[in-house]
DNA sequence: TTGCATACATACACGCATGTATGTAACCTG
DNA sequence: CAGGTTACATACATGCGTGTATGTATGCAA
C-alpha cells in the first residue's frame, strides 16, 4: 500500500507526524520528556529521519507552536463585532488539552536560552492574533469605549487562568468554580456589549437629527 | 565562626540551603534543569547532602511547595472581611517569581507520575488555603450572597492569569494590559463589597436591635 | 538510462544525571 | 570517654539522550 509519493509528499507527511507526535508528548508527558527518542518512538520512525528535516528540537517546536496557535484560531474567520461572541469562540477552544502543550512550550522558553532564541519571536508574533486589534469590529468599539477593552482583557486572563487550572489538575479536567466563573464572564461581556451598542444607537440618532450631546457623561 | 552546632541544626541548616536553591533552580532554569547536581552546586555542597536528607528530588520540592504557599499566604493572619482587602492581599504577592516555581511543580507533578503521587495530595491541601473558606467574614457574606462568590472566583483566576504571563514573558515583566485588568478587578471587588454591605445594614436595620457587632467602630 | 539530490536508517562516541557503596568527621548518649 | 549514630564527602557503575558519521534506497532531472 505504499504507493509512490512526491519528495515534498513524503516531507510533509514526515513533518506532520513528528508535530502531531511531538504535540502528544508535550501534552502527555511535558517538554523535559519530549525528547528526539520520544517523539521518534511516537512517530515510529528512527532519528536519522528526524535528524533529516529538523536540526534540533527547538525546530520541531516551532512548527509545534504554528500548528497549535492556528489551532486555536479556529472560528475567527467572519469579523466579531461583540464581546459575547468574542468570548463564545474562546470557550470552544480554550477547554483543549493542547493549552497544555502550549503551557509547556512557554515555559521551556525561557528555561532554555537557545530554545527562547528560536521561538520567542514566534511567541510574540503569535500573541498579536489575540489582541483586540484580531478583532477590527471590536477595537472599533473599544476606541469609543476605553472600558470595552478593559472588560476585553479581564476576560482574556480569566481564561487563561481557568485554562491554566485544566492544564495542571490531574486529570485534565476544570475546576469546581468553573462554570460559575464562566457565567459571570458572559454575563460581564453581554453587559458591556450593551453598554457599547446603546451609545452607538444614540450617536447614530443623533447624526441622523442633529441636537445636543450633553446627555452622556 | 563555624561554632559547634546541634545535629538537628546542622540538618535544619541544610535543609533550608538546599530548599532555597531548589527554588532558585526552578525560578530561573525550571524544574527539567533542576538536577541534584544543579541543586548541590547552588548550595555549596556535595550530593552526598542532599542524598542523605532527601530520598529524591520529588522528597526535596515536597518542602520547596510547603515552603513557597506559606510565603503566598502571608498577610492572611487578620481575617479579611472585604474582597476589596482580600484582592489587596493576593495582589501584594501574586507577581513573586516564585509562582514560577509553583507552577513548574504544578506541570511536574502532571509529567511524571512518581512526582505526582509524592506531591498532588499537598498541592491539594495547600489549594484548600485558598478557597472562599479560607476567609471566615467572607465566606459567611457568600452564604447570603452567592454572586460574591463568584466575583471572588473570578478575581482568582484571573489573578492567575496575569501571573501565568509574567512568569513566561521573556525577563518576567508583566504583560501592557496589567494595570487595566487590576483596576477593573479593583471596581469589581469594590462593587461587590457595597452590595454586600448594603444588604447587610438593611438586615441589621431590620432586626434593630443594636447589639454586637452592628455598630463596629 | 545515468547521475545526483533527497529521505531516511544504522552505528558509535560522548556528556551528564542518577543510584549506590564506602569512607570520615562531627555529635550524642550512657 | 567509649561506642554508636548522624551528617556529610568521595568514587564508581549504569542508563539515557545527543551529535555525528556513514550506509542505502527512493524520487527526479538531464
Amino acid at each position: 500500500m505504499t504507493a509512490r509519493q512526491t519528495h515534498t509528499q513524503r516531507s510533509d507527511a514526515m513533518k506532520a507526524k513528528l508535530v502531531e507526535a511531538a504535540t502528544a508528548s508535550l501534552v502527555e508527558r511535558g517538554y523535559a520528556a519530549t525528547t528526539a527518542v520520544e517523539v521518534c518512538r511516537r512517530a515510529g520512525v528512527t532519528r536519522g529521519a528526524f535528524n533529516h528535516h529538523y536540526t534540533s528540537l527547538g525546530d520541531l517546536c516551532g512548527d509545534v507552536l504554528d500548528d497549535l496557535y492556528t489551532r486555536f484560531s479556529i472560528g475567527r474567520d467572519e469579523p466579531q463585532a461583540t464581546l459575547q461572541s468574542m468570548l463564545e469562540q474562546a470557550l470552544s477552544v480554550y477547554a483543549l488539552p493542547e493549552f497544555k502543550a502550549v503551557l509547556e512550550l512557554w515555559l521551556a522558553c525561557r528555561n532554555d536560552a537557545k530554545l527562547g532564541a528560536d521561538l520567542f519571536a514566534k511567541v510574540a508574533a503569535c500573541a498579536t492574533r489575540f489582541e483586540p486589534s484580531a478583532y477590527p469590529h471590536l477595537a472599533i468599539r473599544f476606541k469609543q469605549h476605553p472600558s470595552g477593552e478593559a472588560v476585553y482583557w479581564l476576560i482574556f486572563e480569566t481564561i487563561i487562568g481557568l485554562a491554566l487550572a485544566r492544564a495542571t489538575s490531574p486529570m485534565g479536567e476544570g475546576p469546581a468554580h468553573e462554570s460559575v466563573v464562566i457565567e459571570q464572564l458572559i454575563t460581564m461581556a453581554r453587559d458591556q456589549d450593551a453598554v457599547m451598542c446603546a451609545t452607538e444607537n444614540q450617536k447614530n440618532a443623533l447624526s441622523s437629527q442633529p441636537g445636543s450631546e450633553a446627555n452622556r457623561r
